[in-house]
DNA sequence: AACACGGACAACCGCCCTTTA
DNA sequence: ATAAAGGGCGGTTGTCCGTGT
């Protein structure tokens, strides 16, 4: 059975608030308050409003304290930051931002701060190619006569078709870290084991037989729970942790209506791997934007997943809080125990100033 | 001056979750 | 236990306005 509509749209009025109408509303408000019902509302103060029209219209208007415009460099960073690691979910980031409304923060992200994030973006991914390229280059000279160390197809050097191993999906960003990011000096036996060490401790597998140092499978998922924090969307680009993975990845195990993250994740993605390369090649979608999320410095953070392997690893949403604001403060809430046992917490547990290290 | 275009913002739509009867 | 109503939310659309041609 279909759903009984909130009112007849047939005899609501559409369109701009006048300046009367807000006054009435916001009159009706001030002195009564919202009697707990929108939907009767309207009726009562004689507008010719849908209740869920009123509602909007005070919530993202007329209640008091709100701001609009001006958004500062540090409201623009805490909405990147947030917007990175969980997605579009516009109520807790407007939580964190006083006087910012969700619908108010939805629109900045999409008409300025989405462009401004991806053209500070698509700059530092062009230097970055530009230097890999180069060094890439010196490195395949010597490679090829003195070391055994694997080098990637051709394909990767034409870095506007930058190299994938079939298998990988989008979470593999290994080649990145192997081979834009280190020195261009001949690895020793040695050096490759500990690299490799290192690589699987994030979940990397490597073929026995080719000892290749890049790898054949997937990364795990897990192997994004490094800490990081993150003060300027500068600073973001070139040393933030990947998207957070955990979110999608728990969202696998439930239904999809259950846990939004999932296809919102792997849709910022493909976006932005879209607005950055033009094209949304499934094993290009993560090579620009998030590339810079797995550098290779993120690695002598001392704060990896750690020794623990895939299998073993804690899921940490706690990880969220480590990006904005100092991870010194030991945070426990019911939602991040709710995500920890995979199922996707209310929005109403959600302690945003106690998850987000604020007040 | 007129028109087209694009950016910014306001508002609506429809879905989902929670509450209530 | 169940269905309906209300509220919340994210995505999308509509409108206004400035700018370029």
């Amino acid at each position: 059975m279909g759903r009984a509509p909130c009112c007849d749209k047939t005899k609501v009025k559409k369109g701009p608030w006048s300046p009367e109408e807000d006054a009435k509303l916001k009159s009706y408000i001030d002195k009564q308050g919202t009697g707990g019902n929108w939907i009767a509302l309207p009726q009562k103060i004689g507008l010719k409003r849908c209740g869920k029209s009123c509602r909007l219209r005070w919530l993202n208007y007329l209640r008091p304290n709100i701001k609009h415009g001006g958004f500062s460099e540090e409201e623009d960073n805490i909405i990147c930051s947030l917007y990175i690691n969980i997605g579009s979910r516009w109520s807790i980031i407007a939580a964190q931002l006083p006087g910012r409304t969700d619908n108010d923060i939805k629109n900045y992200w999409n008409t300025r701060l989405k462009k401004k994030l991806l053209g500070k973006q698509r700059k530092e991914q062009q230097a970055q190619n530009r230097r890999a390229a180069t060094s890439l280059k010196q490195e395949m000279k010597r490679s090829s006569t003195t070391t055994s160390f694997h080098l990637p197809p051709e394909s990767f050097v034409n870095q506007s078709n930058p190299y994938w191993a079939p298998e990988l999906p989008v979470a593999a960003v290994l080649p990145v870290m192997s081979y834009q990011t280190h020195d261009t000096q001949v690895l020793d036996d040695h050096q490759q084991e500990s690299i490799k060490n290192m690589l699987l401790k994030l979940g990397g597998r490597f073929s026995d037989t080719t000892n290749s140092m890049y790898p054949i499978d997937h990364i795990s998922s897990t192997s994004s729970n490094q800490f990081y924090q993150t003060s300027t969307i500068d600073q973001m680009l070139t040393c933030s942790p990947p998207a957070n993975r955990n979110y999608a990845q728990l969202g696998q195990s439930t239904t999809p209506t259950m846990f939004h993250g999932v296809d919102r994740q792997s849709n910022l993605e493909a976006e932005l791997s879209e607005l950055v390369y033009g094209n949304s090649h499934p094993h290009q979608q993560l090579d620009g934007f998030l590339a810079g999320f797995y550098q290779m410095e993120n690695l002598n953070t001392g704060s990896i997943a750690g020794t623990s392997t895939s299998a073993e690893s804690e899921i940490s949403w706690g990880d969220i809080n480590s990006l904005v604001y100092s991870t010194t403060t030991p945070i426990v809430s019911d939602y991040e125990n709710s995500c920890q046992q995979g199922v996707r917490p209310p929005d109403s547990a959600f302690n945003e100033s106690t998850y987000f290290g604020l007040k």
